[in-house]
DNA sequence: GCGCTTTAATAACGCGCGTTAGTTCCGTGT
DNA sequence: ACACGGAACTAACGCGCGTTATTAAAGCGC
């Protein structure tokens, strides 16, 4: 292929060819309304394209149009399922609008971030999608106000930008009622650390469900296991030793790592999963979820539908579109397998 | 913020304030060899462009430089662990150098390849980074030709584009080796599909690491398993079924959960790990190896590395530089853990 | 004072395209 | 015959920038 360095097709090559000016191939190119371009014209036109292998410059359409095309997504880790997860909904939305990610990580490193951001606006994204891998708080570098920005998984302390988060309520919610539903009343709820947005708005729906189903919440039930499966196992220990009378015959556990930590402590107590105990973790992991013996009964972050969603909203916004909700909440589904 | 849809600061705001023309500032912004530029006149320029909040427009300037900046990289599913590292390497390494990495997926179906490729090519990328999720022969659609391609974790079949891959053979011979110099002398290997080229590499690897040690390979020890935990667990169940003293004390498997499928065989038959059964594995999926008991001693595959290094090359391809080596491994580090 | 080189800066063109304001041509009505 | 309106097209400008050719000023030896 000598056709390297060469210089490439141009519009102008193709209304050459075609017999007609630029702008007409223009017209026909983004068949602008209102131009009256007969159907033999546009035939020829189609036709020079189609033989000269032209493609449009993105970068200069961009230019004269003043419409980069582009959105940015910045997340913390490009590694790891959330991310992962989130690119593949926003790539998809995006795509399918004619619009471009340019996806960059920090690393967790300000400094990344600042360039990532600084890089994004000099490509004029027209607008911003900012991750996290839990849900938090977040504060963001000063200069992403300068384009619509959407955050997901996060929420900014001073909650003037929009974000989309999981419904850790409801994701509680389901979870105990699921238990409910399968005829336990003492439910431990083995959580987060206690302080994060994801263990409150659990409890939260932990203690609905089961006032719901007329069981006064017992808060000796309900022990943080601190994110870790030893903490989980630890906590779960607890749990399992009451006198049996008081003894949850359920375990709804803040991920799946320390549901990997209850299965242990189960076991170790010759209790079976779930006839003895039953198990709901959250998270889905899959190569935890799926591989456990029993297969683990848990929720999903709907992280792919957050990145979805997003592309959603920073296509309102940079349309100009005022948004309905500031604040979305997106359901976290149940996944059901044979720990329940 | 006002500034939403007004006009945005542009070079010559910044010359009109620093009282000099454009091309000065172009000038100091690319710090172009040959033009002198006092001390006093560039600081005035970069303190405009801080006052104004002045940032270049990189499409404009990809457009006047004929030079995008774009790499473009198509995988098979963005989700994954495969991916996500290629990806990490990949981006890190471009970023570093300026660049940058259109990212699409293909979900394995070629009209979304062509469309991905076809919106790289309108993004005028400098270079293609292709990458599979499993080591094996492609062949992309003719468009490809039209920029420099480099293949990651797969090569084309006429042999015409420069690839990237993993050392199977090293891999393989590790492996083994690791377990020979553990003092075993009757090694299985429970392989991949026959046909595919890990599976081929691996055990090429395999018997060289074997009569390296004076022990002539014993093809009824090697014995397919087809990838899948199931397929492994039979395998393994094959092999630790022959008569005591003809018996393989280490398994060599073709992947993690293949390893996942020997462990249930092992511990069903009341042997133990390592001791009485050592196992080596590949590919290090985390959640797998680091979660097994004992843990799983494995091989990575440098999916890293190779994203870095496919930039490496790009980059090279770019300049125009000819490629000292057509075809690159990249060798598989053994992780050590508690299974050997 | 004069030519000459170096330093400091600029005017002007082009990258590939979208778009506005025209221009030309043709058919119709009177 | 003429004006007229629409259909079919085009010339020309500008998007924000890199770059080349050119100019103006300054320094220097004589």
């Amino acid at each position: 292929m000598a056709t390297n360095k060469t210089q490439r097709v141009t519009m102008s090559d193709v209304a050459r060819r075609a017999g007609v000016s630029r702008t007409t191939v223009s017209f026909v190119l983004n068949d602008k309304p209102g131009a009256a371009i007969p159907d033999e014209t546009r035939r020829r036109i189609l036709e020079a394209i189609d033989e000269l292998g032209y493609r449009p410059n993105a970068g200069a359409r961009a230019l004269a149009a003043n419409r980069s095309g582009w959105f940015g997504l910045i997340t913390e880790i490009v590694t790891g399922p959330f991310a992962a997860e989130v690119i593949t909904g926003a790539q998809s939305r995006a795509w399918s609008d004619r619009r471009f990610l340019l996806i960059a990580a920090s690393e967790g490193d300000p400094a990344q971030e600042a360039a990532a951001l600084d890089q994004m606006l000099e490509h004029r994204v027209e607008g911003l999608l900012y991750a996290t891998t839990w849900h938090r708080a977040v504060s963001l570098p000063k200069a992403a106000r300068e384009v619509p920005t959407v955050l997901v998984n996060c929420y900014d302390a001073e909650g003037e930008l929009p974000c989309i988060l999981p419904d850790e309520v409801s994701g509680g919610y389901r979870a105990t009622r699921r238990l409910l539903d399968a005829g336990h009343t003492r439910v431990g709820f083995i959580n987060l650390d206690p302080a994060i947005p994801a263990a409150i708005g659990r409890r939260e729906g932990y203690e609905r469900a089961l006032r719901e189903a007329g069981i006064t919440p017992d808060p000796s039930l309900v022990i943080p296991g601190w994110a870790t499966a030893d903490g989980a196992y630890t906590a779960a220990c607890e749990l399992l030793d009451r006198p049996a009378a008081d003894r949850p015959t359920a375990l709804f556990c803040g991920n799946d790592r320390m549901a990997m930590g209850a299965y242990d402590a189960i076991k170790e107590r010759g209790l079976r999963i779930p006839h003895d105990v039953a198990v709901v973790g959250f998270d889905n992991q899959e190569l935890i979820a799926a591989y456990l013996r029993p297969k683990l009964t848990t929720l999903a972050l709907p992280f792919e539908a957050m990145g979805t969603k997003g592309v959603d909203m920073l296509a309102a916004l940079a349309a100009g579109q005022p948004l309905d909700t500031h604040r979305v909440t997106i359901d976290c589904p149940l996944l059901e397998r044979s720990s329940v």
